[in-house]
DNA sequence: TTGAAAGCGCTAACAC
DNA sequence: GTGTTAGCGCTTTCAA
């Protein structure tokens, strides 16, 4: 049987409001600290987190609720966030929602009964409903890499500058003289793919190119949704010089796509990817890519989660962070004119 | 304020046993049912976990302790387990601990102080004195994909037939007419390396043959491992007719290597890889490969957990499940000889 | 600074 | 089948 702070009490011969008070930072004599310090390791005393959430209504718990957990931009956000989460002595509850809203649903429920102290979310749903019951509740949510119209003001979220991603990666390839451009998009409806297809579009026009619709791929986030897409790309009667993948998983299976055909990169074709440097650093040719700040976003949503849970009563005050990408420049895209 | 049982006693005139008794699925009068069913639905009833758990000292909550979310193989079993314990309103508490057993003991601590109420571990620590603790609290515990001799009997576990796995793999290179195979590992001291390291050996030695050391190449079951690896292999003096890797990523990081090595597969080279065959089969050539049954194992260990848990009181029967792999053939092995 | 006492919301004897 | 009651182990007034 575990012991409790009764039997600190009985061994201490102190009060329980004063073994609470010390074991939740308060102050006690020295004397006393002394013994209850004394008492707690001869007991192995633990404290019962189902006491104390009962009576505090903390579960010191938040709850994450992804698409997919088979994609590194994903874990390795979650990796961050769980790190600095557990520091801080709150457990992460994950859940996978293979980017089905109903299921996405579901998940908050789940969440919620578990009572969770936050909620972390990549949302599927992009109408925000089926974060609505968590609002009502007054859950703090952060967003990561989407932003929910639906919901300005009421939850906190943090993203990175797609548009001006997809600008800086596209008007570099536009700069180099290329002007048949291939776009490997993920899931149409998705921020993401909606803010890099602007950002895409955004350049062209700067160079009043307007890209055919077939150069413009939509896909869904995966290697085998890239590798699918490069080959259909590679398959349009006029020949592509350039192609511009938007995450690292698609950029994975372009690559391989790429190489079946034989097609050297960047002789045959030019290549941007997106993320995961020091792998597309290591390989040859270096891979030009965009490199998004993964570390960065993570520590950004588990700060900001913390925050508005430390907040107390006081009313939120939600922020929406954006976060820089960085064109980092590689080998893979061919100058077919001077600069 | 969210509403308990007493608002719903009040409400129905019922006594608190009753409504109890009929939330956690026992008898009462039909007519009485309707009544608390009603009330639950006024009222938006919903139990609180907290008092729940510190009355029957059950957190429905398992926590689950890897070495790294980023790998395919583990986040796939993640996303079976957790969608299987949820259903049963298991909560999934995730700790990352990096392959460094120093975290993965802190996870456990963790853990129990989260008072879960059980555990799935994929070891770091080849001691399992990381596991002591929450053994000796009577947590069950259930070992994915590695096995720890010092818990025998102690925990359960599920794993593939590896030393299988890589015996054929290697005999149908073998069969195959190769003789100078190079085999790349993952992390040295680990459990699944050091059976298929064993797999590999008994294959060749039955064709008597004695690999060099410089052959078997240990890794870290990384993509940036095995493209490290697989260079190093194309560059000893004596070239391979044939590789064998381990596991998803290193395939990948090796299939890169490849080509960029210009290496056509199988003419120049013949691979034998591991998992994702619906990945690697959509590729050409198709890749031959060792396929875990990844659902099945997220499954095993699951249900092997619930049945701990469920166990009650009673001492748990702890059983090691061993599971099948399968060799897929695909086109990237060449016959050097007629078989 | 300390201690007594109330109570968080639920479950489970136990008596009816 | 139902109701009364006594905790589970903690935090938190409040008075000393």
């Amino acid at each position: 049987m575990a012991s409790t702070i009764k039997d600190i009490a009985k061994m201490t011969g102190l009060g329980l409001a004063t073994i609470s008070k010390y074991l939740n930072g308060g102050n006690v004599r020295p004397n006393n600290k002394r013994l209850i310090e004394d008492a707690v390791r001869d007991l192995r005393f633990v404290p019962n987190e189902f006491a104390r959430s009962l009576k505090t209504r903390l579960s010191r718990t938040v709850g994450v609720v992804i698409p997919e957990l088979g994609n590194q931009f994903i874990t390795s956000i979650i990796t961050t966030m769980e790190d600095i989460l557990r520091k801080l002595d709150y457990a992460v509850i994950v859940c996978d929602c293979r980017t089905d809203p109903r299921r996405e649903k579901e998940a908050v429920t789940f969440l919620m009964h578990k009572r969770v102290d936050g909620l972390i979310n990549m949302p599927t749903d992009s109408t925000g409903e089926h974060l609505k019951p968590a609002l009502d509740a007054g859950i703090p949510i952060v967003l990561v890499d989407r932003i929910l119209k639906s919901l300005s003001g009421r939850v906190s979220a943090v993203v990175v500058d797609n548009v001006e991603a997809a600008e800086k990666a596209t008007r570099f390839l536009l700069e180099s003289g290329h002007e048949e451009i291939g776009l490997i998009l993920g899931n149409e409806g998705i921020y993401t793919t909606q803010k890099r297809r602007e950002g895409f579009l955004n350049a062209c026009a700067e160079f009043s190119l307007k890209p055919g619709e077939e150069m413009i791929r939509f896909s869904d986030y995966t290697l085998e949704g890239g590798y699918a897409q490069m080959k259909a790309l590679l398959s349009l009667p006029k020949p592509l010089t350039a192609v511009f993948v938007t995450n690292y998983e698609m950029t994975l299976g372009a690559m391989i796509a790429l190489n079946e055909a034989a097609l050297k990169v960047p002789d045959d074709i030019s290549v941007i990817g997106f993320d995961k440097l020091d792998l597309f650093g290591a390989m040859y040719p270096h891979l030009t890519l965009v490199k998004q700040p993964q570390n960065a976003i993570g520590e950004c949503v588990a700060k900001l989660l913390l925050g508005l849970l430390s907040n107390g009563s006081a009313l939120p005050l939600h922020q929406i962070i954006t976060l820089p990408t960085q064109l980092c420049e590689g080998d893979s895209v061919r100058k077919l004119k001077r600069i």
